[in-house]
DNA sequence: ACGTGCCATAGGCCGAGCTA
DNA sequence: TAGCTCGGCCTATGGCACGT
């Protein structure tokens, strides 16, 4: 083993080390308490030290960032499976609001906090051929195109505006959660079933087939649909909306 | 033993935000 | 609005490891 490679390995070390603090910084304190100083004070090393391995505070919170978004794809992975198009959607939409809410200050620097953080972290991800966030995205998609082509949704229904719409509300809820104190007053999994009622309807009402009378509800409310979730969109954008990865 | 280069540090500059 | 504090960043300097 040469010089050279024990001293990349200890560089590595380092850097490891600064973002472990920078780490429980954020979690502690949150984004905004996050100084080089700071770190530098719990690695026990100089401010300047840090500059060494990153390029400014910005790239250390780019970093987290990207983590906390793999993380939050590792959490939906379980769910990915679930053979069901309807309580596969469910269960994803559970998973992430809990994870917002678990994971509070890691949802906060995600979706948030700065956009470019976000940005970055799914360019870098483009960049080095890992496209799991446009993945992610997809499966969504794919769960609402299975609906339609079982006649669990009207075929006019279109996937992408919906998913994103879908991502929009379910932000909101977990940006509420955060956000104000008094929301929700009943159990958070019943507010994100209350939506997804809401949403879909007839949808739920049966696996195989669903009823023509819930088909019809399904429709109607489709139609109108277009409205509430612009609403809930828009509702969900004055706390910065999550970009599409 | 000495020269060289890398790395860490102390100290300071500058800008932004806060407060009296 | 001036003074103060804080945080990001820069720079001169010294120590240390390594090569010759």
């Amino acid at each position: 083993m040469g010089i050279a490679e024990r001293k990349n390995r200890e560089k590595q070390v380092l850097r490891e080390r600064i973002l472990d603090a920078s780490r429980r910084i954020v979690m502690r304190e949150g984004l905004a308490a996050l100084s080089m100083r700071k770190i530098a004070d719990a690695i026990e090393y100089s401010p300047a030290t840090l500059y060494l391995h990153f390029e400014s505070r910005d790239e250390i919170a780019r970093v987290l960032c990207t983590e906390g978004y793999a993380q939050l794809l590792e959490t939906l992975q379980p769910h990915l499976s679930v053979a069901d198009p309807a309580d596969r959607l469910k269960a994803i939409w559970r998973a992430y609001v809990s994870f917002g809410i678990t994971h509070q200050e890691t949802y906060r620097l995600i979706f948030m906090e700065d956009p470019t953080y976000i940005g970055a972290a799914f360019a870098s991800a483009r960049e080095a051929g890992d496209d799991t966030g446009e993945a992610a995205f997809r499966l969504v998609v794919d769960a609402l195109d299975e609906l339609k082509a079982q006649g669990r949704l009207p075929a006019s229904v279109d996937s992408v505006a919906w998913t994103e719409a879908l991502w929009a509300t379910m932000h909101g809820i977990v940006a509420l959660r955060l956000t104000c104190p008094v929301f929700p007053r009943v159990p958070l999994d019943n507010v994100v079933d209350a939506t997804f009622d809401a949403w879909f309807g007839g949808a739920y009402a049966g696996h195989a087939a669903a009823p023509a009378r819930a088909r019809k509800r399904t429709a109607a409310a489709a139609s109108g649909r277009a409205d509430k979730s612009g609403a809930a969109a828009a509702s969900a954008a004055k706390t910065k909306p999550p970009p599409r990865p």
